[in-house]
DNA sequence: GGCATAAAGTGTTATATTTACACTTTATGC
DNA sequence: GCATAAAGTGTAAATATAACACTTTATGCC
């Protein structure tokens, strides 16, 4: 078709900015790459656009590809398209950012891929526009977070409410009142409360909380 | 290079959301498509992403295209990338928004482009995925202008507050309390107060009001 | 056995913010 | 001079947020 042979065609990859929980951190996949160029350079996982497959499906079968994991949490934080962001050609990138448990990623595989979970201020400088993708995909998921009960995807499905406010305060940084923030949780009729203690972070141990999905979207009162 | 060549390419575009404020009511450019395919529908106005411009260099060359004007306030939307969302060949496009002050574009130049102003709660049905785009730079444009002062972007320079108050309405589609909107933008130094006096609607005439970006810039306490 | 430890759990009060609400002023046209 | 229509103005109640400290409990250790 001569209308779009006018132009010039670009390759088109995918970014993922992987965020999970863990030691109290807020913390992000990274690796360092395995091919040029920029081989050995820290960097986000990625892959390119399949010419089958929407931006959406090529975000989720390459995180799919490294974590194994299926159905998570995940959003678009935007196109980067700077001419020279790619040191060979012109290729322009979608980031994503999804949402794990860290304990839901397989160690093994996790190694495979050769990455590592990294501590959200102790990130080193990356590959191309990776770091301003990172700060961007930050940026959004405190929002996301602060809107929608989200936080959840990070933490195993059951939870004890320190472990929750300790999640709200690594991903805000700042911390939080534990007795204002109780209340709040109290308010919310779909944090349940079950029978079950955790004894692993104290000896008096704490009661585990779940989320229930189908309670929330009857009665979506969510707010921290 | 064969590690590029072993992915397929597509074509790029740019879409463009353009919002104005005119009559009381949040608008959008919208034009009938020119060209196959999709001749004769409703659509946004939008072009291919050359080989060498950014992708916001091509948004911002496009926007000028339409409008003549340079220095919108102009923001990324997203990537959207279904497969099948082109008709003929496989496009990925990149949405964004922009916002413009009605008054300054020339009607003539917006007469040769066949583009015309639809209030945003009218839009009809547009090409490909051009609803689903307007949703979302609608939603985006919302949030910013919670946050940030570029409400004053869909505004002539001088501007009483009673327009002021009926763009935020109009952007949110509530109704706003008169003498707590006041209050708010006195508490705003950034907003200052001309001796200029608009009568164009109504007799007793209301004070002329003006952004000042510097003053904003020493002491952004902005709150709608 | 009891005591030191360390995290879990629990309410109240002060402060700040938000909302609700109605009349007066003023220039113009008739 | 009076009817009109939009501009302009303050206070009080209600709600939301922020600040704050002690008790409970299971364990490990002496």
């Amino acid at each position: 078709m001569t209308f779009y042979n006018e132009h010039s065609k670009v390759w088109l990859s995918v970014d993922c900015i992987i965020f999970g929980f863990d030691e109290g951190k807020l913390k992000v996949l990274i690796g360092k790459r395995q091919m040029d160029p920029g081989r050995g350079e820290w960097s986000l996982y990625g892959g390119f656009v399949a010419s089958d497959e929407s931006v959406d499906d090529a975000a989720t079968r390459t995180l799919y590809e490294l974590t194994g994991l299926r159905n998570l949490f995940m959003r678009q934080v935007g196109a980067f398209g700077k001419v020279d962001r790619d040191p060979g050609e012109r290729v322009v990138s979608i980031a994503y950012y999804a949402l794990i448990n860290v304990k839901d990623y397989d160690d093994e595989l996790r190694l495979q891929h050769g990455v590592k979970w990294v501590d959200i201020n102790e990130i080193p400088q990356l590959y191309s526009d990776h770091n301003e993708m990172v700060r961007k995909a930050r940026k959004l998921m405190q929002q996301k977070l602060a809107q929608e009960p989200v936080g959840f995807r990070l933490l195993p499905s059951l939870f004890t409410l320190t472990q929750l406010q300790n999640l709200y305060e690594a991903v805000n940084g700042a911390e939080l009142d534990k007795r204002n923030f109780r209340k709040r949780i109290k308010e919310m009729d779909f944090i349940e409360k079950t029978e079950l203690v955790d004894k692993t972070s104290s000896k008096r141990g704490a009661y585990l909380y779940r989320f229930n999905k189908r309670a929330y979207n009857e009665a979506p009162n969510f707010k921290i």
